[in-house]
DNA sequence: CAGGTCGATGTAATCGATTCCATGAGTTCC
DNA sequence: GGAACTCATGGAATCGATTACATCGACCTG
């Protein structure tokens, strides 16, 4: 692969005339300008990237460690990161965690060594070493989705609190008395909020939230059908489940659909995360939707502008509930929509 | 952040002899390894991944260019490929196409000018010059799903053929006579060879596949939803809808929908890539199932063989028919599974 | 016209690693 | 005891860029 010597050459002048001439330097004749152009050409040069960002200690590339890939949530805000990163001229590398703290760190680790400009984390945990030393020692750094309390780093995150007071709202208007939630492991913080804002919801209808109806799951398809199976054995089942999470919804369904019952006669299903397939689910899943293109665009905004030493701000955005028919039809069926039903299905 | 010299200086031996030591070269003493050991330690020293690929002119790092995120196929196969790369040592950096010729260009520019080992792609079109330089060029690569044809690299695939023959029995034996697709962009080779299949299929039971049929969409939802339109528009619509992709599958379940007709009753529904949500669909799709994880990890044992100097083949592993109820109920309905029926719904 | 300014260019240091080569100490062997 | 080796180590070149600094005309100005 031809090197910027090699440009040089060509041209009949020094590398650092070729390379002034690349990065647009003011200082350079027109006459040399276009005889390095054309060398550039004839030998279809592209500068090394890798040794660009060791002279210049940047590598114009950000870091995206999120929970899961394969949680559509997070595909779609992968997707928007990545979208906004490129209209930045940032690219983005992403990194798996698949829910495990092992591999949150493997890919710190990596995109840390890598020397990525910055880095977005969706954390699976409390915190790793790692990534407390890294916010330490600088890195730009910027939480979206969940975040580690403590910590002084940007957080771009969805507020669902009102979205839940809205579909308990929504759940009482159905008749439904007997609420259960599914919820996210404990060290996440959209795990512990989601219960929280739920327990509280239901405070305000005067219903409680015993221990019997909180079922820990772990963001996973498979612990939301483990959960559900426990709520069904139960002398006095729920009659609806909330899921803290698309996925864990998934299982929801199948735990459901396995003993041959059917949602929402025998459970009633809601979920956290709104997800296009959810709209053609047997039946329809009413969902808290986030604005997911908005959030990943906000928080490399956020982070950029870390990188860039601008100060770089938290940013909350609401959830909006989506009113389908997993939990009943509404007690008004032919009617014109109102505020809270914004359905699609 | 401290530099290979600063170990040097912490530890009193040359930058020579931590390399050394970090790369574990068998010619250190006892005393120095542990000296530097301790050295790393306390300052907290990682290498830089950048300096130490301009030095040995490899990232360890594959690219990847897939040519939809959002599509869970992809999403899947992703998965997979970082997977097995990371087993073997590698990252990996992914670029989405979005389905767009100039998207593919700009993620393959990128990738090429990180100076990645090898590339794994999934052509969105029949093959942009850059790419074709590249393979000249003797960057290791490998196609993955799709390819283009002419070009000397392996390729890493699902051969179909079976299946769709599988399911056009299946559609036959349901008494469905008129049979219509929902092709992809005829420059992918997916997108021509499914209707090929197809179109061959129905001639084993003397069907034709008029050109009223063939619709030709763009492996989006948005195309499958037209596509279906213009089917259902016709003076003689068919019976049995088949999309080439799973999002066009879902764009033709919206359309079908927005009649307020119902699958299978009012048009019967089949779709090419299994995915979990067809499970949970209404009705449940019946689909053609890819391999989807070991295709990934395939693809990325041949990239690093070719990488690593060793031959690196080309595989194509046999697509599978899984019959659920978007064709209409089997004909005997309570029985045994027979080999073709393999449904998890 | 001497001195200063400015624009174009080249030389060389630098980023942080790896690795070839030289050196010197310690062993082995005849 | 000296030649021949091995082993541990350090010095310095190198990868491919960027950029501070030096140089050298050309031009301007008083």
């Amino acid at each position: 692969m031809a090197s910027i010597k090699d440009v040089a050459a060509e041209a009949g002048v020094s590398v650092a005339t070729v390379s002034r001439v690349l990065n647009d330097h003011p200082s350079v004749s027109a006459e040399a300008r276009t005889r390095v152009l054309a060398a550039v050409q004839t030998l279809g040069y592209r500068p090394n990237a890798v040794a660009r960002s060791l002279r210049t200690d940047q590598t114009h590339t950000l870091g995206l460690v999120i929970s899961d890939v394969m949680n559509p949530y997070f595909t779609e805000l992968a997707r928007s990161v990545e979208e906004e990163a490129r209209a930045l001229g940032y690219s983005v590398i992403i990194g798996n965690a698949d829910e495990r703290p092992d591999l949150q760190d493997h890919h710190v680790r990596n995109l840390l060594d890598r020397r990525i400009d910055g880095l977005l984390v969706s954390p699976t945990d409390g915190g790793s070493p790692l990534m407390l030393d890294a916010v330490r020692a600088g890195t730009p750094m910027v939480f979206v989705d969940r975040w580690i309390p403590g910590v002084d780093v940007p957080v771009v995150r969805t507020d669902g609190r009102a979205a839940v007071r809205d579909l308990v709202a929504h759940l009482h208007e159905l008749g439904h008395r007997r609420l259960a939630i599914i919820a996210g492991p404990a060290a996440t913080t959209t795990g512990r909020e989601r219960v929280e804002a739920f327990r509280e919801a239901l405070g305000e209808y005067g219903l409680e939230l015993p221990d019997a109806y909180i079922g820990q799951g772990d963001f996973q398809a498979e612990s939301g059908r483990r959960v559900t199976e426990g709520f069904l054995d139960l002398p006095e089942p729920p009659e609806v489940v909330f899921a803290a999470d698309n996925l864990m919804a998934l299982g929801a369904l199948d735990a459901v659909r396995a003993r041959g019952l059917r949602v929402p006669d025998d459970l009633a299903l809601a979920a956290f995360d709104d997800i296009r397939w959810f709209v053609h689910t047997d039946p329809p899943v009413t969902a808290i939707a986030q604005p997911t293109g908005e959030l990943g665009r906000a928080a490399v905004r956020a982070l950029v502008d870390r990188i860039e030493g601008r100060p770089g701000e938290s940013v909350t955005l609401p959830g909006r509930l989506v009113v389908r028919r997993s939990c009943g039809e509404p007690p008004n069926p032919p009617q014109s929509p109102t505020p809270v039903q914004r359905s699609t299905s």
